[in-house]
DNA sequence: ACTCACATGTAACGAGTTACATGATTCC
DNA sequence: GGAATCATGTAACTCGTTACATGTGAGT
């Protein structure tokens, strides 16, 4: 249940078509929950049924045309509601991890490269951040949105940091293992 | 499609039943790949029609009565295959940053309360891996086996120690935030 | 016989993914 | 007017979740 939310999140930063959505959902939004096309349109008819969002007025609804839309006083009030309601934090899953336990019975082959190139996208993922960062939030910059905006990119950046710090070591590990393939 | 490949990495490290197989995905595997008991049932079901494992002989399958699998050499293959198959790192997906995000438009009011509860699961998840790899990696044992196992414990202990780490760093601005509600 | 725990399974739904379809606009 | 691009939308499928159903065996 949190797509409606974030399209609601988007939408009152900036009330936005369904493609300008997606496009805003592969950079800021996107970073930490990412949705396509499809997804987003299907949920746009849904929030616009329930009565949360609506087309903007002077916009005629047809089929190629573009349609932009605003947050209705219900959306904001059920987003407001969902922030503050308490949720559990779902259990990490990660296919990665998996495969280390599979090769701890089945063998190591193969796996050392995709290693180094998790480890590649990790890195590019952490300059990207960093940029981010720099551009964004400058030292003197520190209303409470942006306060509240660079905590979030700041978990992003913590996390690439753990898996970048991860990797390198297991890659270290993997060096000195029996059977490893070698770099 | 890394549920059956979990099974499997299961199902090699001990034949299980299903009922077997559920109890160890609430702990060790379920740790980075968490599944209920229909979903273990229903690919169980998948993994025995496509020829890759098998229910043990000399037990007869009736509804109520226990049914242990173990892996056959087809199995085994796909499992090393798809170990060692490059894979694409799927994006980050959470609710809490984009709770933050929200709130930075609509209002931090309440959520405090749930990073504070957040922050002690993920502190209790913390002493809990911290136990165990205690208790099952002591310094002198260091097979690769041992090795790999432990790698992925290590994960799970950065993880929980970035998530802590971050969280209180999180509680501390939102104490500084004007219209945050207090501890 | 009754109940409870064990064990396996069905059904319905919701969210995410992939592939494809269709209408409008722009540019040559 | 044909092709490319923008924009919205459908359909089918997989995976995960929730609720429920059914059968077995052990204890009392």
């Amino acid at each position: 249940m949190s797509l409606p939310h974030a399209i609601l999140t988007a939408l009152l930063e900036k009330p936005s078509s369904g493609l300008e959505l997606t496009r805003r959902f592969d950079k800021s939004i996107g970073y930490f929950w990412s949705a396509t096309h499809q997804q987003i349109y299907r949920e746009l008819g849904k929030l616009e049924a329930d009565g949360l969002i609506r087309t903007l007025p002077a916009e005629q609804p047809a089929r190629g045309q573009r349609k932009s839309y605003e947050v209705l006083p219900a959306g904001r009030a059920e987003l407001a509601r969902w922030t503050a309601a308490s949720q559990e934090p779902k259990p990490l899953r990660d296919a990665l991890l998996l495969r280390l336990r599979a090769a701890a019975v089945v063998g190591t082959a193969g796996l050392g490269d995709d290693l180094r190139r998790h480890l590649e996208l990790h890195e590019r993922q952490l300059a990207e951040y960093q940029e981010i960062e720099k551009r964004d939030f400058p030292p003197g910059k520190d209303g409470p949105q942006d306060r509240l905006q660079h905590l979030v990119l700041r978990a992003g950046i913590d996390l690439e940091t753990f898996w970048t710090g991860w990797l390198r070591h297991a890659l270290e590990e993997f060096a000195e293992l029996p059977g490893a393939d070698p770099a």
